[in-house]
DNA sequence: ACCTGAACACCGTTCAAGT
DNA sequence: ACCTGAACACCGTTCAAGT
């Protein structure tokens, strides 16, 4: 018997992935229990809430994120470690439609199971932005809270506007506005670059 | 009977703005109607759809903000009144949970009556971003539908962080980070400033 | 242990029937 | 003209009953 459990939760897992591709994170939790051949009731049982459904399908996704954050810490300088980071949690984090809004409701919400799910990845992210903000490349008076909001406002915003499209050239396109700023580049200190034109 | 209907509307409308600020977006059609004392088809033949009961609801807003474009443009030097401007468009927008999304929505959709009732204020908007970018307080390679989607986006963020708080404020800070960009301040250039020291 | 599905409490939306 | 509310088709969630 405990292995048609375990079998229900593979299907239920499966299933849920599709669902979660084709209608986001809001996708009928009937649904996928039908889909997979199983009542509402053994759903729940395996799922206490959507939130645990959720943690169950990105919680290796979570992982890779953190590993990857200290791969980048070693191998690339702070600037483009941060921002190569930011780009594929603002990738992973538009996977899924309304998949930006859960994560953020995490980063207030301590009490949920997600939040903790989320934490090693966001712990991992901020070292990143501490050891760009130490190196110069990025402001110092940002903190990671910040950061993640404005960068899940921006995954959110370019995943409204392309309900058709991927859109993951937009969504590269916003990280350096943000980074930038709208009022344009700042020109690197460091090694004194050739001065903006005043139009 | 044609007074009775009228009635019925503005009641309805009184209730809606009721419902939208404690419940948001999509608070529940029902229950507007309930409290309203009217029957749900009444509410129906008065508002086709939610969207008809959000564009009822905000019309007058969406003419101040075109209004108060022009008034900004004829009143301030293009980089602030722009500033201003987005300012006042933001605390619009975060006005009721679920407004910036659906206002973000329209901006693609222009289908909807709702986009229809949006176009006045955002092209006024528009014009106003031009007007700096002629005046090089804004990068040129930014259009206004970047613009408004990277607005739209951070102040979906900052409603989803504040459940409870207003948080004007964190608002206010998101917007200067946007327009500074997260690697800091660019030195205006006209009136040449102190120099930033380099950490 | 695990599963099932009826039951409950909610939705949005439509439409035949009333005045 | 305008209003009503039952009807339909969906939800999420719980829980008594089954194996």
């Amino acid at each position: 018997m405990r292995a048609n459990a375990r079998a229900n939760r593979e299907r239920l897992l499966a299933h849920a992935r599709a669902a979660l591709v084709r209608h986001g994170t809001d996708a009928s939790l009937e649904g996928i229990a039908r889909e997979a051949g199983v009542g509402i009731g053994t759903f729940y049982r395996h799922f206490p809430s959507r939130e645990a459904l959720l943690e169950a399908v990105l919680q290796e996704r979570f992982d890779a994120l953190s590993a990857r954050a200290r791969d980048l810490s070693a191998a690339s300088s702070p600037g483009p470690a941060l921002t190569a980071w930011l780009r594929e949690f603002m990738e992973f984090t538009g996977a899924y439609r309304g998949l930006a809004a859960a994560l953020l409701r995490t980063l207030h919400d301590t009490t949920t199971p997600l939040h903790a799910a989320c934490e090693g990845m966001r712990t991992a992210g901020a070292a990143l932005l501490a050891r760009a903000q130490e190196a110069g490349a990025i402001r110092a008076d940002l903190d990671a809270v910040e950061l993640f909001t404005i960068v899940s406002g921006l995954t959110w915003a370019e995943e409204q506007a392309s309900t058709a499209v991927p859109g993951r050239a937009s969504a590269d396109r916003a990280l350096i506005l943000i980074l930038e700023g709208l009022n344009g580049p700042r020109p690197t200190t460091d090694p004194p670059q050739e001065p903006r034109q005043s139009n």
